[in-house]
DNA sequence: TGACAAAGTGAACGGCTCTTCATAGATTAT
DNA sequence: ATAATCTATGAAGAGCCGTTCACTTTGTCA
């Protein structure tokens, strides 16, 4: 379809994305506000105007990492979502899904979480927006499989927007974990065990 | 037993909590870095100077923020944890005072989040090393409730660290619900919900 | 009342960071 | 080979912010 792009359109693109993994790296060791145009150029092995010329300005940088952090991991989780199986199974997909997503873009995982679950807390800067919306189709799907699994007696009749809403929080518990110490649990213990608390019950010798 | 203080000093410290009272506005709202010491001087009707008369810097402002209500949570929170009761009473019990005490102090909560869940994550400043050890008290002191509530079957045997990590999990996610849609749900049905998906099941039809 | 101390003030300083732009270099087209 | 176009450079501009300090105002006590 679209014919061979340009040698110099080619290295412009590999520039661009050279700059966009050491950014990705600093902003995810140290921070957004505390990671200076000056320190992304002279590790990538730029100058800073050239930053400039590839990229608006910070915050578009950011933007540019955010945004496609949170569509591959939107369409990664979506898709096992609408995958054939009960709505439990589909369910615990899910939860595997996210935890070896993560585990395994641990820095990635970390500007995916300060902007989806820290945002709304301190406006990290106008920039959730776009990316919030785009992770508010995962959380509607998830709703959607909860409100089916009610209707057929396999889930508890609970407000499903709820149960979404505790679900991510307990998985995301975990995941944290998984990104903070990462040598601590594989990312399969940390799924069974989001699973067996969710799914099973905790509480021994009935009420 | 300490004699009444001078009318000086008293005004003294009057002055200091009004500052502190700015500060919690503006960092709980805007965030801590984007809050400028002049902001707060401004709000607060004092000159910068004599913020610095009262404050070290800009850290010590915050700092004693965060120290006054990591201690003030950490106390109501372990209060409640040693209280008479089954392991599962002291457990309902404790979510129940964690909704409403952090319905009733909103922007406290704010600035208590942002150092708790989010320390560790990107690192906010060195500003959480007190402030974080002092909240893992209480959670050492929930990791023996679930000890104990495991050794007389009361609860499932998981390893109480995990279900630590779960329950604060799931609770924090309706509470930071709580903090961004205040009118959305009372206190008294987020406490509800966190017990019932963490202590009864989910999943209807046991396999 | 007058002198001493404490509290309050805000302009000025220095450091840091984002962003621009005139210049230099490289690549492509003629 | 030469002109034209695109890319890279980094010093300089401009703004913001934390902090200081010489000075003024207010309160205290003899």
């Amino acid at each position: 379809m679209a014919a061979q792009p340009t040698r110099r359109e080619r290295e412009r693109q590999q520039h661009r994305r050279e700059i966009l993994a050491v950014a990705l790296d600093l902003f995810s060791r140290k921070g957004f506000e505390k990671t200076a145009m000056a320190d992304i150029a002279e590790q990538a092995e730029f100058a800073v105007g050239t930053l400039y010329k590839l990229f608006e300005d910070k915050n578009a940088l950011y933007r540019a990492l955010i945004l496609d952090a949170v569509e591959r991991f939107t369409q990664a989780l979506t898709a096992v979502l609408t995958t054939p199986g009960s709505e439990l199974e589909r369910l615990a997909r899910y939860i595997e899904t996210k935890a070896t997503l993560f585990a395994q873009n641990i820095p990635t995982a970390r500007l995916y979480f300060a902007q989806t679950t820290g945002a709304g807390f301190l406006p990290t800067a106008g920039l959730d927006q776009e990316a919030r919306a785009i992770y508010e189709k995962v959380l509607s799907m998830l709703e959607a499989v909860f409100r089916s699994g009610i209707r057929k007696k396999l889930i508890a009749n609970i407000d499903p927007k709820m149960l979404v809403l505790g679900l991510e929080g307990l998985s995301n518990a975990f995941v944290f974990e998984l990104i903070e110490r990462p040598d601590d649990l594989p990312a399969e213990t940390m799924a069974d065990l989001s699973k067996t608390i969710f799914f099973e019950r905790i509480h021994l010798k009935g009420n």
